[in-house]
RNA sequence: GUGGGCGUAGCUCAGCUGGUAGAGCUCCAGAUUGUGGUUCUGGCUGUCGUGGGUUCGAGCCCCAUCGAUCACCCCA
């Protein structure tokens, strides 16, 4: 028998870890609370034809593909083998191989819920959801396969409104959890009236990528990469204004503004984005509000407003991210209704966390007490008493052997046990518990029934 | 999917131009048969990731493979 092992990328959290990892879920869950956003869940599998298409190409080839059982007896096997053929040479995503998938993010399957369910929604619509979600990525800092997205959502309103509440529940999440970080906003709309007057209407994805790796390969690499994609000389050209882009956000808007000048699209984008920044910058927590070009991230299926959050002092990818969608509820049947949403990238966040430091002390959920014993009666004793403390509240746990009481003591300090009941034969026969503080050392010889409350000071 | 370094004790690592593997910490026992964390003394610990190859001889060189990791792509 082999070392048993993990497929790749994925993790096992132990008790320690995942005591802080329940402090992030417990803060947002908290916060979406606040914000009017009950928790909903949803099955790990979708219908692979659920997620196809919605993500991009790239999202595609990440999904996590569930091979159909039994293929061994199925009836027809040659068109099984045949389709298995074809998927060796393409990628293909044949239903003879796989109809199920695991759910790449949480967004899709909500609208996919949507439409399932709009005869008894409640319009506009809110939901948060914390749950795993799983991509065949290659794993590397801050990426992991499996990962939790803590989303909140609100579908049935294109109201502005709530491009302005995703703003403040990013800012009220990350300012109670500490993190300091700021929150990028862009606009689809302008991104795609951009593409138009610049004469690649037809390109805006492709435009914006390149347009997004401004802060990482400057102006020169960006120009490097449009030409390399066979953008045409007069849409780079038009273009290179945007690349030196200064300034404030007022400034930046309004050399956009003379850009877009007479593309109503654009300007449309221009006018939410002004809105939106307008009312959403007032009484920020802890977070910065930045208007950014250059943010062209998220997925295929954001329309107008996107958000992207980065931390400060850490090197570390978006720890939340969202925006927009018109028409995702469309795509399965049901137009009209427009959606918005943030994602909170948990695994991440807790990186971020634990390398700044930010998590508060506390014991955990850790036991608080120890009873420790010197023979088999007073081990005995010592289930009746604990028996007694944790009605009473208090964590209790009973060492489970009759053995040197160094060792007991040893046990309590390597759990982090801050107290231990000593029972010996002494206290057998007074009805006292000697009760030590680990962390300060003191000891005193308590009758049993004041244990509980000594421990509660 | 592409690329770069890295796999030696439970953990962190050392190991010379190839010559039969070491340190610190942890752990266990004792000093201290009713007291942990500090101190002192003693002790245990290895398919050198795996499979081939070269060699009289491989932890070290070569090939392959697996794994973790980092970067690119993309994303939380």
């Amino acid at each position: 028998m082999n070392a048993p092992s993990l497929p790749k990328g994925m993790r096992d959290f132990p008790p320690e870890v995942l005591a802080r990892r329940n402090y992030i879920f417990d803060v947002l869950k908290k916060v979406f609370a606040r914000y009017g956003y009950p928790q909903l869940e949803t099955p790990a599998m979708e219908q692979l034809e659920t997620l196809t298409g919605k993500y991009g190409d790239e999202g595609d080839q990440l999904l996590f593909r569930v091979l159909n059982s039994r293929q061994h007896e199925a009836k027809n096997k040659d068109e099984i083998l045949a389709a298995f053929r074809q998927t060796l040479e393409k990628n293909t995503n044949s239903s003879l191989l796989t109809e199920r998938a695991l759910r790449y993010d949480l967004t899709v399957p909500f609208a996919r819920f949507v439409v399932m369910n709009h005869g008894h929604l409640v319009f506009p619509f809110k939901r948060s959801q914390i749950q795993p979600v799983w991509r065949a990525d290659r794993p590397q800092k801050g990426r992991y396969r499996e990962f939790y997205q803590c989303d909140v959502d609100v579908v049935g309103s294109p109201s502005l409104v709530y491009e302005v509440e995703m703003i403040q529940v990013l800012d009220a999440a990350l300012a109670e959890l500490g993190i300091d970080a700021v929150i990028k906003i862009n606009n689809r709309k302008m991104l795609a009236g951009l593409a138009e007057v610049t004469g690649a209407g037809d390109r805006m994805i492709e435009l914006t990528v390149a347009l997004d790796k401004l802060d990482k390969t400057g102006a020169d690499g960006v120009i490097a990469a449009l030409t390399a994609d066979g953008f045409s000389a007069a849409t780079i050209e038009a273009l290179r204004p945007l690349l030196s882009l200064e300034g404030n956000t007022a400034e930046k808007l309004n050399v956009m503004e003379k850009l877009l000048d007479g593309n109503a699209f654009g300007q449309k984008g221009l006018e939410e984005i002004r809105f939106v920044l307008d009312r959403a910058a007032k009484g920020l927590k802890g977070t910065t509000l930045e208007f950014d070009l250059t943010l062209a991230r998220g997925l295929n299926y954001y329309t107008g407003a996107i958000f992207e959050v980065t931390a400060r002092h850490v090197q570390m990818g978006s720890i939340c991210g969202g925006g927009r969608y018109d028409n995702l509820t469309g795509i399965f049947g049901l137009p009209g209704v427009s959606g918005i949403g943030v994602s909170f990238g948990a695994d991440r966040i807790y990186d971020v966390m634990n390398e700044l430091n930010l998590f508060p002390q506390q014991a955990g959920g850790a036991v608080s007490l120890l009873l420790a014993h010197l023979g088999e009666e007073e081990r005995d004793r010592c289930l009746e008493v604990a028996q007694e403390l944790r009605a009473a509240g208090i964590a209790t746990e009973v060492y489970p052997d009759v053995t040197k009481i160094k060792k007991q003591f040893k046990f309590a300090d390597d759990k982090n046990i801050r107290f231990v009941g000593v029972i010996g034969p002494d206290e057998l026969k007074q009805g006292t518990i000697s009760l030590k503080n680990l962390v300060s050392g003191e000891q005193q010889a308590l009758p049993v029934q004041e244990v509980a409350a000594a421990l509660m000071r």
